[in-house]
DNA sequence: TTGAAAGCGCTAACAA
DNA sequence: TTGTTAGCGCTTTCAA
């Protein structure tokens, strides 16, 4: 059982050919003998050979790793994600070495050059404001890099994420239709485009109805303080404005937070405040009545990003048009959000 | 920008010195004048001198990289032993390559086979029935193992888990402590240690308090099938034996689609029926009126595990005590299981 | 159809 | 205190 690996030098001795023949026949460059070549493959087989992925690594500079850079990957959304692009390229002889960057720059900085230390062959990468110059580093040094959930409005790099903007426009404007009128909009306060993309939606859709955009009715939560004070925080604002008849959270854990809020303000879902939440979760399906939630394409995106870097991994001066995706959302309507009979 | 790689002999040449002699300064085995040190650090620091991990990896065999296999990265509980495991890697150098196996054996072969080509230095791992003789290959290869959330009961091979029977024993002894004796009991038809033991551990509470097992409350949904098809066969199962005053739920997905059935069957909880789930998430704490369930130390054992795993790789010869961790897990009180007034 | 040999970047035994 | 050199396992050019 503790047999030492075999290297293509054993096979050669046992096969009494040379290295070079070994290695033409596994690599399966034909220009060996039928013969040969198929005791070489079943010497090869028979002792359970396997390449060295570091000589080879070496040799060609290439090591079959990709690197995948997430905001958390033990987050539902990320979770999913990850599992998806995981799958997607150990069918393509590619493993993934993953990293999360908690949303820190500093963090971002450190893992990028970790991972190029390791010499990964290509990236997927959550982009933070900021990481811009890194990331172009890495392409300038020939690595293809996939963005994914965001994108850097000024810079030509491919990137999948849902469509923040339009996803959440349709869900304001369904609000709307809903008869709700006072649509209090949270969000973090961490400067993202995803973010401000939806924030965007939201005004828009007020703004197309006729609805002034109120400020006050727009809370941006500070991130990374303790729970108990973004839920104070939270509470706050959500007791503030009782005229408020609707609220969209921007991101799956402030919808989360917000039912918590919610319930402990004692208010009811949809009668006191309808509920929309961006990020569909299993909590939103279950949670009662059910809570509205825009839906993203997880595994699309996943399987976008994935095929997109791919792409360049095969063919470096790859046509650069449709490598930047803005996938639709679907809203799932669900009984946070029953039309008001005003 | 696209400055390639720099490289030790770079340096060497740069600084007017040997290969051997970077090579030892850079690796910090003093026996070099303070001097030529200084100017070799210095240059490598302006070039941006990194090493080349495949040519470490191959002259030493190391690639300090760790395979971690687990059932399910997207997952809550996955997903967040994944991120502590990350963290905590990253500070020592280390790298992660993640894989699920959905708890496929075959899976689990091949992805163990694929992990070990890469050359990763350790593993942690999930372990699945018949995967015994693929892990103990590897070990028997010189590559320490760590399993987590589950274990070889005949095997001495480190591990860390949450104490599975202990803690439903503890469960259910609260929930007969509360007043209800009618227990149901749903698992899932997988053949693992963790869900055997949890069954021990149910029924073992049962018996110490004098109530017989009744088999007829005990589920075993089967695994992999359509999210439909389980719901149904679970309704059937909860619908069926209207005496069950309390229902445990061995898996915090099985709690979760529990919670759904309860509510499309018009229970109310705890009134018509008490509820525990294993493996406590945000969908339990949420769900009204409050869902009790098992809190697994996640934090703790993906600590203990990396730990474990680093001592290994740090010392071959390392006392194999003090790493079969069963860490005792909390249960969190909710008012699904309120006392009874009986 | 085959093989010898160079070399990827690094470590470390050995020599000076 | 420093440098020369072999070699990790592999790919690939060049020659036979």
């Amino acid at each position: 059982m503790t047999k030492k690996k075999i290297s293509i030098k054993d096979i050669a001795k046992l096969t009494n050919t040379s290295i070079t023949t070994v290695s033409f026949v596994l690599n399966g460059k034909g220009r060996t003998s039928k013969d040969v070549a198929k005791l070489i493959l079943d010497t090869a087989h028979e002792n359970g050979y396997e390449p060295n992925r570091m000589a080879v690594g070496l040799r060609t500079g290439v090591s079959k790793v990709i690197g995948l850079l997430v905001e958390n990957i033990g987050g539902p959304f990320f979770g999913e994600v990850a599992k998806v692009i995981e799958e997607e390229a150990e069918k393509l002889g590619y493993s993934i070495i993953y990293c999360s960057t908690n949303n820190s720059l500093q963090k971002g900085r450190n893992i990028i050059k970790m991972l190029s230390h390791q010499a990964v062959d290509g990236y997927i990468i959550t982009p933070l404001k900021g990481l811009e110059k890194d990331i172009q580093n890495i392409i300038a040094n020939g690595k293809p890099v996939v963005l994914i959930d965001g994108y850097f409005p000024k810079l030509d790099i491919p990137h999948v994420l849902v469509d923040n903007a339009t996803s959440v426009y349709n869900a304001i404007d369904y609000l709307i239709k809903a008869g709700y009128r006072k649509i209090g909009f949270v969000t973090a306060d961490l400067d993202l485009v995803q973010l401000h993309d939806r924030m965007n939606g939201y005004k828009e859709a007020l703004i197309d109805h006729g609805i002034k955009v109120d400020n006050k009715l727009i809370f941006k939560l500070p991130f990374d303080q303790p729970k108990a004070t973004s839920v104070m925080a939270m509470k706050g604002f959500l007791k503030q404005y009782k005229q408020m008849d609707a609220v969209f959270f921007s991101a799956n854990y402030l919808g989360t937070m917000g039912l918590e809020c919610i319930k402990e303000l004692d208010l009811s879902i949809p009668q006191d405040i309808a509920v929309v939440s961006f990020d569909d979760t299993e909590v939103f399906s279950l949670y009662p009545p059910g809570i509205t939630a825009v839906q993203q394409p997880v595994h699309e995106i996943a399987k976008s990003a994935i095929d997109i870097l791919m792409a360049q991994l095969s063919d470096k001066n790859l046509d650069m048009s449709d490598t930047k995706l803005h996938i639709p959302a679907k809203l799932i309507e669900r009984s946070s959000t029953t039309p008001k009979n005003t």
